[in-house]
DNA sequence: ACGACTTACCCAAACGATTGGGTAACCGAA
DNA sequence: TTCGGTTACCCAATCGTTTGGGTAAGTCGT
């Protein structure tokens, strides 16, 4: 509701306290907590008529002047590589929810992935005090996590993981596990990885899952067939077109560790004749919207990208409280589809 | 940098006052205005002395303490209906750039399209204080915007607009009309328009622009060649297949007002052995990142969507400025692939 | 030598909410 | 009667900035 005083100003405890004849802090108290610290600041009957003009006049409380005495904002920060990266995205729409379920309310920003950026924005959070951050662009390679946690700021990281620092991330490995078996048992015997920035735990990790996983089953990945490229579609276009330049033979399956970067992929085999789903198999990862709805419907690995985000910010409000908090590894599932839904023998 | 004293608090401006032994008003105002003020609040050699002590210190001021005393927290609220719907996501980014480069903050929360949300969420919003408000999910038909502008609330439009209302759009109607024109062109008597949302003025906007045009070119367009349903893959879909079922003849070309329904359609189309490109021509609207990727690449209206983001926060500002602001159209192009660059008789 | 300016600061009151520490009034028990 | 304990409040300081209004000291013109 929000309203205004009539001389236009927003309603204030203050406002109320002197409507009623009692002073702010007994306002305060009442409307502060649910019941617990307001039961012996004021009688029933007084708390009541407090609670029912302040629902009359639409007050709500000001979360700056609050922020400034109780010194934390209710805000948390998240940090992305882009938004419109659609898996960071719902991600994102996950934390949003449970954020508000939580009285939270937060903050995003894209970092792109760079790392100047990400300390930019960083940096630029906690000038606006967030009281914790959801870091979902974490570098392997970066120290800006140790900084953060030497000058003692509360974050998680989301998506992607960093070992020694508390995260909510897809197993990833497991995700990559599951993609060398399905295309094993397929009858695939010469496969290539389009495996992502190397920077990436979601890259590593699932190429490694994969990678592990295939030679545990018997079978061989030179090491050109494992080809590190960006998250997009162009990225997968041009690792295809690596991947078919080089590898000889020709492999009969590839595994992108992100759905982007297998569309991408599936453009380049089709420019080069090969039909997806017929000549080669494509998997991809995350199973995002569009992964179904593909004129080849993509198989992919579904990882649970709104859990992620809900997850991360139950593990931030646990560190906000002081409390210990363990990284999660939410399981994924394997989609098949007509894009590998095909056997091939040896 | 965001520094900490000795015993960790952060620093303020009493600190940096203290320890020059000046007083924090001096200090404030060397600080706070680039130069105007800060001449004659204190002498050169104080305010550089002042500077210095603020950097190595890694002064920051508290934006709530400020915002408190100011009553502006340099805080735009933007709301939308999704941020996984990748168009919002860009637009968002325009958002982010422009607002940081203002000195703005933004905050962004998912209306789902759902009015009941966009209540709660604006509500959400000014409860946080934010200066003002980019509205990214107008409905034409909801009350909203007239009670926001009762409540002299500083708000505007983007992406979609409403009569009466700054906004930041794409100009939709010129972005129907260049379908239109295309269509025609390539020989194309027969054709349906899967038309989005109805409460949305992009639906509304793009769906008038084309059938308009088409009519003035001399075409027909049966009532039931125009469809409306929801914006996503599986909406585009569902419509398509309508338009299989109803339209008779069979239509040569589609014209869905958003990608993702375009790529729905595209799937329907070749679940009824139809060869996009080939037999039935779709054109989609945004031009999104996939258009060009995909398997058949995808025709679309690019919108400047960056822009339309950017655009949006400098109408914003201009409010927040108490200055007078005119809605912007900006200009689309049509990019022409190959799911419609092909020759129809009639 | 006197007033008028200017320079370079200081003072104190906000902004709105929170919170540790009162205290007056009353009740019941010893 | 006195004391302890509640109940139902009030008081005042505090968070970190900003800002309107001082004022003492120095400069300049006459």
């Amino acid at each position: 509701m929000e309203e205004t005083t009539a001389d236009g100003r927003t309603v204030t405890l203050k406002d109320l306290a002197s409507e009623l004849g009692i002073h702010p802090s007994t306002v305060s108290r009442i409307l502060h907590s649910g019941s617990e610290v307001a039961r012996g600041a004021a009688s029933v009957a007084t708390a009541e008529r407090v609670r029912e003009l302040a629902r009359k006049r639409g007050y709500s409380p000001d979360p700056q002047a609050a922020g400034l005495r109780t010194r934390r904002t209710h805000l948390m920060g998240v940090i992305v590589p882009r938004l419109s990266d659609l898996v960071l995205a719902i991600m994102y729409e996950g934390i949003d929810e449970a954020a508000a379920d939580l009285g939270y309310s937060t903050f995003v920003m894209n970092s792109r992935d760079d790392p100047e950026e990400q300390r930019r924005k960083t940096d630029s959070m906690l000038a606006r005090r967030v009281d914790g951050l959801i870091i979902g662009d974490a570098h392997l390679d970066s120290g800006l996590l140790q900084e953060l946690a030497a000058r003692k700021v509360p974050f998680v990281l989301m998506n992607r993981r960093v070992p020694g620092f508390p995260s909510a991330t897809c197993d990833d490995v497991l995700g990559g596990e599951l993609v060398a078996d399905h295309l094993w048992s397929m009858g695939h015997r010469n496969v290539a990885v389009i495996a992502g920035e190397p920077y990436a735990s979601t890259a590593v990790d699932r190429t490694a899952g994969f990678v592990d996983r295939w030679r545990a089953l018997g079978g061989k990945i030179p090491r050109n067939a494992v080809v590190w490229s960006r998250f997009d579609t162009a990225g997968g276009r041009e690792a295809a077109e690596t991947i078919l330049a080089h590898c000889n033979p020709r492999p009969t399956a590839l595994f992108a560790v992100n759905d982007f970067a297998a569309i991408g992929a599936m453009g380049a085999l089709r420019s080069h004749g090969l039909g997806v789903g017929r000549d080669v198999a494509v998997v991809g990862f995350n199973d995002t919207s569009l992964a179904a709805e593909l004129p080849i419907p993509l198989s992919s690995v579904r990882s649970p990208m709104l859990d992620i985000g809900r997850t991360a910010v139950q593990l931030l409000k646990r560190v906000l409280d002081g409390r210990e908090v363990e990284s999660v590894r939410l399981k994924p599932v394997l989609c098949v589809r007509e894009s590998s839904d095909f056997v091939t023998s040896v």
